[in-house]
DNA sequence: CTTGACCTTGGACCTAAGTCCAAGGTATAG
DNA sequence: CTATACCTTGGACTTAGGTCCAAGGTCAAG
């Protein structure tokens, strides 16, 4: 399917300008033109965009995005070069999960034993809170 | 232990000015002053700001984490109101993890697949990769 | 054959999150 | 008592990642 920059930028809930944006800076592949100069995009650019719009709530830059991309384009690189990337990422990927694990983990502590009833100075979930802060 | 400006920095890694525009924005109390006026701090400030510099790796912006920050400060809201918050936060922390899992999983596939020799065009990571995007 | 919704380019503008700078006060080592 | 290494403020500047705008071309419906 061959689609125009504002049907792309409606499914992948982007700006049009957003997509020239990351044309330009080779986060997506320039597109063929029609006729009338217009970009003219295949459909699978939209699940690129969204897995773009998705690594940065992640907190991946756009930068670090192009090299995730790239692991499967770069044409120099030998495989070994491409692994030892990979693995790096993967090691990366395991410091965010942890993190986020922690996080999840100081935060589900305190709903359990939050009741639900009185005001916030008797609430449960500042202590721990705290406690998490100082250890 | 009471530290000024300069040290605080020094521990978490962080430029003063940015301590400053943190005060500003409310991520960190105002500190009390000594007699030069100079800013003087406890040392658990150290914590709080690793955790805030931390939680931006993980794609959380200044004005999320003040939020997170606030769920153990805030005076009005009624305990079962700051539950709800967290658990809206556990839901979201949620998502993240399985979207870096989704990320992991296809990267070790990768790795797993992947000989370590041969050019690019013949390492296993770029059909993966190609894979994840269209499923 | 015009109206409205698209598209093009180049460039200006915007927000978040800092970072730097100038002009001046302070504290401590030599 | 003077370097020098801190600290203060207010304000200008920077970078990433968009977003908007003007001037103009294109196309499908009525």
């Amino acid at each position: 399917m061959r689609l125009t920059i504002g049907k792309i930028a409606n499914q992948a809930r982007v700006n049009t300008d957003t997509l020239r944006y990351y044309e330009r800076e080779g986060i997506i592949a320039k597109p063929v033109r029609n006729g009338s100069n217009y970009r003219v995009y295949s459909d699978d650019t939209v699940l690129r965009v969204r897995f773009v719009k998705r690594a940065q709530e992640l907190g991946f830059s756009l930068a670090e995005i192009k090299e995730l991309l790239e692991l499967r384009i770069s044409e120099e690189a030998s495989c070994g070069n491409v692994r030892d990337q990979a693995q790096a990422k993967i090691e990366d990927l395991d410091g965010k999960i942890s993190s986020l694990r922690a996080m999840r983990r100081v935060l589900s502590q305190l709903v359990a034993q939050c009741s639900g009833e009185g005001p916030v100075s008797e609430c449960p979930i500042l202590e721990a809170l705290d406690t998490e802060k100082k250890r």
